[in-house]
DNA sequence: GACTACCAAGCAAGCGCTTGGTTTGTAAAG
DNA sequence: CTTTACAAACCAAGCGCTTGCTTGGTAGTC
């Protein structure tokens, strides 16, 4: 079931993030799953040790303590999503080629196997210490700048008549909040969705 | 400090919502930017109790429990703005302009004095139980039709190019995300960021 | 034989909420 | 104008339970 692309691949094998199938996997899954569905505050560490079949005890084993798989839970979802986006990137040569593909990349981390990670990341910061926040915010403001860059050549370009931070931060909470209704057993397909984002952010040519 | 709209004075006269003066609206008050900058599951009872100097347990002469306070919060601050949008719709009759209005309303509502409530309304949802949410729904439903019907005319005058449906959804996500950004004291006016909004949704004449 | 991964048991703190009793506001009765 | 009556609003104390986390010990592996 689960698919396990080159990029993740690559992070594996330097040690940035951990492999689905190891112990460590599958707990910040089974976390990212529960985190999602019931928030962080109402997930007890009785009920993440469960999901995974050990003791709630035995997670200090692995993590020093509940707030940190949280945070291991954001920070891998952020950098292999930042590495998807450039890989995406690269392929993309037009302004609104890269805008297109920036939407499509991120309706898939949010509505596809990363999703539960990525609702936990845009949802659930709160409930991190300010250190935590910060180190999250310092991953998260290189995935942003991905995303300025690539409104700014299109602003340049004239394909988008608004502000380029504006116009991101609007993108941003209309794309995350597609986690609450999209599904994907009906008529619309992600990518039919992306070109809708896409015909909101430019203008016709 | 605190503006009592007419719309607003109507509702407190027919007993639907409490004056913000009153020993519960001051409560639900407190309630709502505590809840909303600490989580619901994050704020106590002992939270709010102190933020409207009383015991925690006093508390409960006025609700049976926390969750009830969680819910009147939510539906006085859902009764309130669909009021707000309804008069808001009337002054309109151009199709973009009924758009523009909801889009201004929305942004108010979110961004203004009952901004804490509607933050509340949006992302704590799922700290109710069924019977609560369900509640809630019935009464979000209203609201929506609201927009769903000012949308589809646009649509039918052409100034909409996609589903009423999918644009008022990314609509929804991409305003209430505001209260992560926005901030009062910059350059951009909550009327300036309507338009954008604006310029997103329809195309131009 | 050291190390990793785990279990079984439980502790201290904090949680929502209850209880029994006191104060306060209001309004009719004397 | 005072007295009596009563309910609404609140306090002080704490109960029962759940929480995140600790501890001491054990099974399996290189």
């Amino acid at each position: 079931m689960t698919h396990t692309s080159i990029t993740q691949q690559h992070l594996i094998a330097q040690g940035i993030i951990n492999a689905p199938d190891s112990a460590k996997g599958r707990l910040l899954q089974a976390a990212a799953t529960l985190f999602k569905e019931k928030g962080y505050e109402r997930t007890t560490v009785r009920d993440l040790g469960k999901a995974v079949g050990i003791q709630s005890g035995s997670l200090f084993h692995h993590y020093p303590n509940k707030e940190a798989i949280l945070r291991a839970v954001m920070e891998e979802t952020i950098l292999l999503n930042t590495e998807l986006m450039k890989a995406a990137l690269m392929s993309s040569q037009k302004p609104e080629d890269k805008v297109l593909a920036l939407i499509q990349c991120e309706l898939q981390s949010v509505l596809g196997e990363t999703g539960a990670a990525m609702t936990v990341l845009v949802y659930e910061w709160r409930s991190l210490n300010e250190e935590n926040q910060q180190h999250i915010l310092t991953l998260r403001g290189i995935y942003e700048d991905l995303w300025i860059s690539a409104l700014s050549e299109a602003k340049d370009a004239g394909v988008v008549v608004i502000d380029p931070f504006v116009l991101r931060r609007l993108l941003t909470g209309a794309l995350s909040w597609t986690v609450n209704w999209y599904r994907q057993e009906g008529d619309l397909t992600i990518d039919q969705l992306a070109q809708m984002a896409l015909s909101l952010a430019i203008k016709p040519h």
